[in-house]
DNA sequence: CACGGCCTTCACGACATCTTCACGACTGAA
DNA sequence: TTCAGTCGTGAAGATGTCGTGAAGGCCGTG
């Protein structure tokens, strides 16, 4: 079935419970406040959790629009996202830099012996 | 058929998992960060599997310019590559030499038998 | 009006990547 | 053995990409 629609069906990345259509992000028994912007950028990586996103895709899906050269507002974002996502479950690590293609999406150790390399 | 595009056909070589179109590459369920030169590379001699491929041409394709006389380049990327994959899959070989002609593409067991003698 | 949250942009530092150089190991020929 | 060509790889400097705090504008609420 087609589900990139506005289903609210929850997606769930490891500790994370994902609710498209309310705007809710549960951590380990943990409601997360999340703003529109971060909210739609958790949504659209997590939706293609496991894999690369690009920066211009990201800019398109949550901004509406392309993304025009210098723009740090993903970055920003992920920053942010990064930070809640962190301070919620302090174990795991979600997102994950690819320098020059984009973001991946997945639940690691934080503490890795040879996850990151 | 050709089929060289920029689909996200995967390239499937023994344990890696390939996918061009969003710079990704799984090895045994494990996630290898490449940068852009090295996965062009793994790229360009995974398209070739099995075969041997010249400097020149790796140089052609992943760097765009003619080779240069002593120009070291496509060397230092193989040795990169090569450390990431046997951190990722140490029980395997991928890229082997062969002096003069160019870089072969192809898992081998690591204990060898002696298959290149 | 005053307050507070959200969004965007800027700026600086931290970090990763790319290129080139240098030295040594290895190989085959004489 | 000695020589010449080839290759592996660590390191340094230049460059590019990313992380993130902070400033300013907007808008809704009390």
């Amino acid at each position: 079935m087609a589900e990139d629609g506005d289903h609210a069906v929850p997606i769930r990345v490891d500790d994370l419970e994902i609710t498209p259509g309310e705007g809710l992000v549960r951590a380990g028994g943990h409601v997360l406040t999340l703003s529109v912007r971060e909210f739609q950028l958790l949504v659209a990586m997590a939706e293609h959790s496991g894999g690369i996103v690009g920066r211009e895709e990201l800019c398109r899906v949550v901004w509406g629009r392309e993304l025009r050269p210098g723009d740090r507002s993903v970055d920003v974002y992920v920053s942010k996202l990064r930070a809640k996502l962190e301070a919620a479950v302090p174990a795991r690590r979600y997102i994950h830099t690819h320098p020059s293609f984009g973001y991946r999406f997945q639940a690691e150790d934080v503490a890795v012996t040879d996850g990151d390399r």
